[in-house]
DNA sequence: TAGGCTTACAGGAAAAACCCCCTTTTGCAA
DNA sequence: TTGCAAAAGGGGGTTTTTCCTGTAAGCCTA
């Protein structure tokens, strides 16, 4: 039943007929085959209760309800850490990107890479551990360039007072005579945390207060 | 090259991966051969003025940059009636289902069913001229009940969408472009969401979207 | 005490947001 | 076919936001 020779992988997916096809894709890839599907990481588990054999990759999508991506990362990190874990999303944000590498991962693959890429992909990961698109090996360059911006960003009093106004619907005029200063001494406020926080406009510095729990709503 | 003895069909799906693996899984279906693949509408067109053969059906993702579902399926239906759209999509929405019913696609598959699914469902479209899954037929019976909606504020489609974006650093000419809409549209959107939702301007939206989830930070 | 630095504040102008009212297009149904 | 209602789009206005540059007051320090 399990090819020796071949390498083994299981993807784990809760669109059926992507996972399918991707599995009839991945048939037509010599040196490769999979040995089942599973629909998310809880029935992941279940399978390797059930069946004894376990893969050498495992292609995991990211967005599944009941168990996702991350959760079943980490899982297979701390259980099965053999197992070399894909990510497969459609999904290009850095932020999402970073947090699976974090949890050990050792790919990332976007879902509109050209199928070749992905055969390519499957030879790396067993020969150099692991692989990376070129668009995702960017943003992890990009991530890692500005490691001069650990300096803290500190803020005075008077910009967190603002800032926390600002996160409402009042005028800017509004908020100077609130803070009893001038509009144009607010203006500068605002200018300068546009900068300092690199933002370019209202909407931002709201989504930077709430990021950083500045305020809460 | 085309084979007389099997229904021709071609892929608008704009992840490769994906529109790879569907190909291959298709290949295995006796009966059916994939003529070839588009990455959206657009290049749909190209493909039809330069290759002269024309499929039977259409497998057309929806949520595809440059030239999206609906505006392809609107151009299929004016322009090749004869072929058989199968709308692919992950979204089970009612509202897009809707939509892309009456654009006259013949059938509305989820990414989720299972790959036999397809095969019965391309099947079906030849021999009947429609498929329809079952949850797709339910989605289409509910829509038909009188729905007893509370005075609850219910937002459009397209007001979720604009919310969403409003939530980001984007001026409204931008939203506008990305919704392939007029400026003056969205900026009707926004009013109207002012009066529905009870705020006075864009930090008050982004607010609202952050306390009910419409989006998340 | 002059120079350097920060904070408050201004003028002026362009861009974006906001507001109200009106026309065209479209989907749907009588 | 007509006719209605919703969605899309437009005209043209005011207010607010955003941007750039510059100045005056206070404060610290070499």
């Amino acid at each position: 039943m399990n090819n020796k020779n071949k390498t083994s992988i299981v993807i784990v997916d809760d669109h059926l007929l992507f996972a399918g096809s991707l599995m009839q894709l991945i048939k037509s890839f010599p040196g490769f085959e999979v040995l089942y599907h599973a629909k998310n990481g809880k029935e992941l588990q279940e399978k390797f209760q059930n069946e004894k054999v376990k893969p050498q990759i495992i292609l995991l999508d990211i967005n599944m309800p009941v168990m996702g991506g991350f959760e079943t990362a980490e899982w297979l990190k701390k259980n099965h850490p053999e197992i070399k874990v894909l990510a497969l999303s459609m999904d290009d944000n850095e932020e999402t990107i970073l947090k699976m590498l974090r949890k050990g991962v050792k790919g990332y693959l976007l879902k509109d890479i050209h199928p070749n890429k992905l055969e390519i992909a499957l030879g790396e990961v067993i020969k150099n551990g692991f692989y990376h698109s070129e668009r995702v090996a960017e943003t992890l360059l990009q991530s890692l360039q500005p490691n001069t911006n650990d300096q803290k960003i500190i803020l005075k009093e008077n910009e967190i007072t603002f800032l926390q106004l600002a996160c409402s619907e009042m005028t800017y005029k509004e908020i100077a005579e609130i803070m009893n200063l001038s509009p144009k001494t607010i203006d500068g406020y605002r200018q300068d945390l546009f900068n300092k926080l690199n933002v370019k406009n209202r909407v931002g510095l709201v989504l930077y207060a709430l990021k950083n729990e500045i305020v809460s709503i």
